[in-house]
DNA sequence: TAGATTGTTAATCGATTAACAATC
DNA sequence: TAGATTGTTAATCGATTAACAATC
């Protein structure tokens, strides 16, 4: 079964809350623990995990390692993913020297821009031209990307990363870039979480 | 009215495109239009319209400044924000000269890490002390803050920004932080995005 | 008038919550 | 046994979609 957009997240949350807690020596669990971590009603846990196959004992709670075995299953394992980076203005070599992606397996193997000074075959990422985009995905056969570029080049960018076969895009550009069958696209804008947070200061006296 | 968080979203995205419809010259657009730039039906844009007020004309579709003007009224015009920044590592950094901040009128007006070598009271954001974060909040009377901090540092830096009277903040630590009654926070995980990306392109072949 | 588009009410669908059953 | 916790089924709620009405 494909889980919904909104119940993925929170699967990858609880993933993680489960994963610092095992960090901090727990071997068991419960669904309030792990639903206080999360953000979420503790039933709402239960719920997911039973849906998905993940299994406690009444009264026992859930083992860690258990938990982190089935969502591994149902979440895939392979946390190690090589990506190309595009764009390598200021948000673009923040990510790619970011520590917390290394730290979950995510490796940026290479970087593409435009901009001739920026070109560098040494250093951790080599940073080539962005017309190798295509070539260089099909030789290394990638399969994700991460967009930083302006607004105006993204259409441009991401032909280049489809027709290098890439699968999955997460893209910073400031366009809504729409997936396809062959092609999943996850946007993150910004400046839409700025002016979301700004709603809500303005609006809400939010539950404690 | 509150609008949901889902219905806030997509509110951000529907001006987000008209603005760019507006800058490319349109005087009228209709919901096909926007709900294809951000990715929704027509009926949804239609609906959430004509809930909160949104007014079109039957056949001739919506005026592009009625639109924005209603819009602004329902999310909040003064796009100017002041904000802090904690936290200069490579991602705090990056984010201090982003461009699409700027052009959206979020400006950072200081910046704090504990790092010595990174303190600079001169540059175009000053680089302050940690340990000032109370005070120079207060004595701004700073409303919005942005925290890219690791996860040890998470919670210190809330407490701080809290202590000086912060009502908002956009949180990139890898710690999902608890927004209160006084103090609201939108918790980006970018590690999650990419997790969440990977799933979909495993488990799905999505609609064209 | 006919056609295109917005606007509204009703129907459907799915997700969350409540109630309670099971059991360690 | 009593109590705590998971697990499941039923009820509720809200959001999306469908159907159709209004009108330019």
């Amino acid at each position: 079964m494909i889980a919904t957009d909104d119940k993925t997240r929170r699967l990858i949350r609880y993933r993680s809350a489960v994963r610092r807690m095992k960090a901090m020596g727990l071997s068991r669990v419960y669904s309030e623990n792990i639903a206080d971590a999360a953000g979420v009603s503790a039933l709402q846990v239960r719920k997911d995990f039973s849906e998905e196959g993940v299994r406690g004992v009444r009264r026992g709670g859930y083992q860690v390692d258990s938990v982190l075995e089935r969502l591994g299953e149902v979440l895939g394992r392979d946390t190690a993913h090589e990506f190309v980076l595009v764009g390598m203005g200021s948000l673009g070599t923040a990510l790619a020297k970011y520590q917390a992606f290394a730290q979950h397996g995510i490796k940026i193997v290479a970087a593409f821009d435009t901009d001739a000074k920026k070109l560098s075959e040494k250093g951790r990422v080599p940073v080539l031209h962005a017309r190798e985009i295509t070539q260089y995905c099909k030789k290394h056969r990638i399969k994700y990307a991460i967009m930083a570029v302006p607004e105006a080049e993204a259409i441009g960018v991401y032909e280049q990363l489809a027709a290098g076969g890439v699968k999955g895009i997460l893209n910073f550009a400031p366009v809504r870039l729409r997936g396809g069958k062959r092609l999943v696209v996850n946007n993150v804008n910004l400046v839409y979480e700025i002016e979301h947070l700004v709603y809500f200061v303005d609006h809400t006296r939010r539950k404690v």
